[in-house]
RNA sequence: GGUUUGGUAGUUCAGUUGGUUAGAAUACAUGCCUGUCACGCAUGGGGUCGCGAGUUCGAGUCUCGUCCAGACCGCCA
């Protein structure tokens, strides 16, 4: 037997009890006369202690103990003569009697504390000891509390869980496609999967009205640090739905994952925010509402007056930074500057202060008096103290701007809580978006979200204009999930299609089973999908999905613990059929 | 594909204007220590300054190239 118990349990009520442990030497502390011995397991920590009552023998293999070494002990609980109240286990130790080495360990590279000194590299490289530690260990664990909530809400919700391929076909549109070579079919490839979407179609086709899933997809586009190659979705579809009933059900499971997850009642509606009013007021489709500070556009009340920065612009907005007229010249720089950098790529930042005793300082005294700024602060709701910060040029890029002025400003003002969670839906979003380069629409979401009803007219007169039964799902900031009411009528699909500069024999080509599948009595369907990694990044408070993820790849989609990707034998690309151009591989 | 920051002891980092034997902390080893819990004290070992070329009497330091890593932009329906 290698435990009776596992080292977080051991409490002051189980003093006196014979014992054994088995788990990881976390430290050793030889005090000369006494050893003190930290043992670690998943569960926690529990200290073993050895005096003069310890036989010589069990002293020397103590001795011979380094971290990491794995042990099994036996002995008696005591109570402890000093307490340690930082510790769960710390009114108790162990009075060694037995001790059996399991397994010796090389010095670990880095130290398996909450505060280790590794570096992130070679954490990852050797991510299976980075797991050891506490902070990762219980990322791990809300990732699992959360997939077994998730499992637990949908199935009450009569939802049915089910598998779909891996191995699939390559799509047109949206990312590009990890591709795999079929031996048994030289010269063609499989793709996996960006996301099950047209499979979760075909299942409601097949009547499994209350479909889910939470699976892995796949895209092969650069990295951050919420982006990985591989990351899980928790992927979803309804049938006989509206828009408002996805809404409704997925709403219900937020508010259950606060609620089991992070012990918070949500009892309100989530605000719902159109996609216009978002860019207009936020400059972004997933606005973090932890905090107020919207956009005020003054592009009529501050052009006409001379400052010819304005006068030549489209879009000219700002917003109220409350208290912070005080700001010294120095801090605006500092705003300047950050505007001005390449990602953010504003011309310049103007500044109004409307100081306590009511009077004005701003970067455009020249161009606008008194009455102008009076004028402009009344508008965006200033008070004396306030600071007002503008941005100028077109509408997009400055909305764009303002919106990272915005988050920096929050975050300067600590605003950001990341023990907040402001969620909302934005609605409305635009079906299309034009693509420059390839002078054409692109679907926004994906080309079977379906129009707005009202909007359909405009098929022929203005695409761009028309609005979807599309959605997203915001936790502060961070887009946690989207999805769509689907297209379900052939015609509607057709005009789509031609909407989208996809041809006929393209269609047929590349979604034929989809199309095929929707002549035998497709119903009403709609979904959504949730970044589940992200989901968790955002309960957990961290801004990177790596933490939440047990072995996730690195910026150049590496995994440099396994060191993959990697070349293949010549044996397997002749098997493959498979030529490669660059003549030094192997 | 682009911008940018970094690469020095097992690890995290410092290293001045180019100048003697490249330092600190921590980890590790040895010894001492009976209530530690980041134990303490003493001693010791440990370096291809990412790699290659160049400038120079002399390069961790300057220049060029290259590799690796991080952040961001493009990209990500």
């Amino acid at each position: 037997m290698y435990r009776t118990h596992t080292c977080g349990e051991l409490r002051i009520d189980n003093v006196g009890q014979e014992v054994i442990l088995s788990g990881w030497i976390q430290g050793v502390r030889n005090l000369g006369g006494m050893t003190f011995i930290t043992l670690r397991d998943r569960y926690g920590i529990t200290q073993l202690v050895f005096d003069e009552n310890t036989s010589d023998e069990l002293k020397e293999k103590t001795a011979q103990l380094g971290r990491e070494f794995v042990v099994k002990v036996g002995g008696k609980v005591i109570e402890r003569s000093s307490k340690n109240p930082k510790m769960p286990t710390g009114d108790i130790e162990i009075t060694v009697n037995n001790l059996e080495i399991l397994n010796k360990s090389e010095i670990p590279p880095f130290t398996i504390e909450d505060e280790t000194d590794g570096g992130d590299e070679l954490r990852m490289k050797y991510r299976y000891l980075d797991l050891r530690r506490n902070p990762v260990r219980a990322n791990l664990e809300l990732r699992h509390r959360m997939g077994q909530e998730i499992r637990k809400y949908l199935d009450g919700e009569k939802f049915m869980e089910i598998e779909t391929p891996y191995l699939i076909k390559s799509t047109p549109e949206g990312a590009r496609d990890f591709i795999v070579p079929s031996r048994m079919n030289p010269g063609e490839f499989y793709a996996l999967p960006q996301s099950p979407q047209t499979f979760k179609q075909l299942l409601m086709v097949s009547g499994f009205d209350r479909y889910f899933q939470i699976v892995k997809c796949f895209r092969d586009e650069d990295l951050r640090a919420d982006r990985q190659p591989e990351f899980t979705q928790i992927d979803c579809e309804m049938s006989f739905v509206e828009q408002e009933d996805i809404l409704t059900i997925f709403e219900g499971l937020a508010k259950y994952l606060f609620k089991e997850v992070k012990g918070l009642d949500f009892t309100e509606q989530f605000p719902r925010i159109s996609y216009e009013e978002a860019m207009n007021s936020y400059g972004s489709d997933k606005p973090d509402i932890r905090f107020g500070m919207k956009f005020s556009e003054i592009t009529k009340l501050a052009q006409g007056k001379g400052f010819k920065v304005f006068d030549s612009v489209e879009y000219i907005a700002g917003i109220n930074a409350q208290a912070c007229a005080t700001y010294t010249r120095k801090q605006l720089d500092a705003l300047t500057d950050f505007v001005k950098r390449p990602q953010v790529g504003a011309n310049g930042l103007v500044y109004v202060k409307y100081n306590e005793d009511g009077s004005f300082k701003s970067s455009v005294d020249k161009f606008f008096g008194a009455e102008d700024l009076q004028e402009w602060a009344n508008f965006m709701n200033a008070k004396p103290g306030d600071l007002l910060l503008i941005l100028a040029g077109g509408k997009d890029k400055t909305q764009s701007a303002l919106n990272d002025l915005r988050l920096e400003m929050g975050d300067r003002l600590g605003l950001r809580d990341k023990d907040t969670f402001a969620p909302c839906w934005v609605v409305d979003f635009p079906l299309l978006e034009w693509n420059e380069d390839e002078e054409r629409f692109f679907a926004k979401h994906h080309p079977f979200t379906s129009p707005k009803k009202e909007d359909l007219d405009l098929f022929e007169t203005d695409p761009g204009k028309m609005r979807a039964n599309a959605y997203d799902f915001v936790i502060n900031g961070v887009e946690i999930g989207g999805g769509s009411i689907r297209i379900f009528d052939a015609d509607l699909q057709k005009k789509m299609f031609a909407a989208l500069g996809i041809s006929k024999d393209e269609a047929e080509e590349k979604f034929g089973f989809l199309l095929d599948a929707f002549k035998f009595g497709a119903p009403p369907h709609g979904g959504i999908a949730f970044g589940f990694d992200r989901w968790c990044s955002v309960f957990g408070g961290s801004e990177s999905i790596r933490d939440f993820i047990a072995f996730p790849k690195n910026n150049s989609g590496r995994d440099v613990m396994i060191d993959s990707p990697s070349e293949v034998d010549a044996k397997q690309l002749e098997e493959l059929a498979l030529n490669l151009k660059k003549p030094d591989l192997k």
